[in-house]
DNA sequence: CTTACTGCAAATCATTTGCACATTT
DNA sequence: AAATGTGCAAATGATTTGCAGTAAG
């Protein structure tokens, strides 16, 4: 079972040193924005919304963190044919998506078993 | 309403001659080897399948029968984060039998430490 | 101080495209 | 012959990663 989400913005450093993460300003910004989102940003749109608050915000940066969410369970991302992936807060509410954090969780509890997970065929 | 979807590979060649397309080897190749598949392949199994059939098969022409198929609602894709889409005859459904398959093996993974699976929300 | 984070640029990976030649009608 | 299709390799676009410098605990 994931750790709880966090419900505002400032809940985030706390959080992220629960997990053993640093919070730093270009990482709440990152968060801000995607907090802040109606709808589903992407990467770029993310970094620009950021970089309003955080200038040194980069899109290596804001993929990385969001990476780190994802594998947190805290954002997930929607793949999209021909275009950036879109990320929301929160797990997905799609199947397939949830299937990937199911994955993505029994690939951790592997690791900790000393195993990964590779594909059967 | 887009054209009806031929039921058997035969029936490719009037298929492709009604839309304004050619049917050639790797065509025909491509399309078997969807239409044979089981699950969902992505561009390249694809390749390596019809290539059993047609050696001159690249992967350039793959994707692009792919796409025409697909504007002529006669394929679809599915992106995944991370790894090829996949493709499959006629329009897309949402879960497949790999996500069943995935989530059923969790969920007995889950139950050997003591857990069952609830939905998210 | 030690370890984690960052920007930047180069590297990857899937997919697309330009082009000269081959094939279908 | 005219119009399409094809392979190949180079181009693109999204995402990742290596590295040397910065900053958080």
């Amino acid at each position: 079972m994931p750790e709880a989400l966090p419900a505002a913005p400032a809940d985030l450093p706390q959080w992220l040193a629960r997990v053993g993460m640093r919070a730093t300003p270009p990482r709440l910004a990152i968060w801000q924005a995607l907090h802040d989102a109606k709808d589903e940003p992407d990467a770029v749109e993310l970094m620009v919304l950021a970089q309003q608050v955080e200038p040194r915000t980069s899109l290596g940066t804001v993929y990385r963190f969001l990476r780190e969410l994802e594998q947190h369970g805290l954002a997930s991302s929607r793949p999209v044919a021909h275009q950036r992936s879109r990320w929301r807060l929160g797990a997905s509410t799609e199947s397939s998506a949830r299937n990937e954090a199911a994955l993505a969780a029994v690939a951790r509890l592997a690791a900790a078993f000393g195993y990964r997970l590779v594909p059967a065929a």
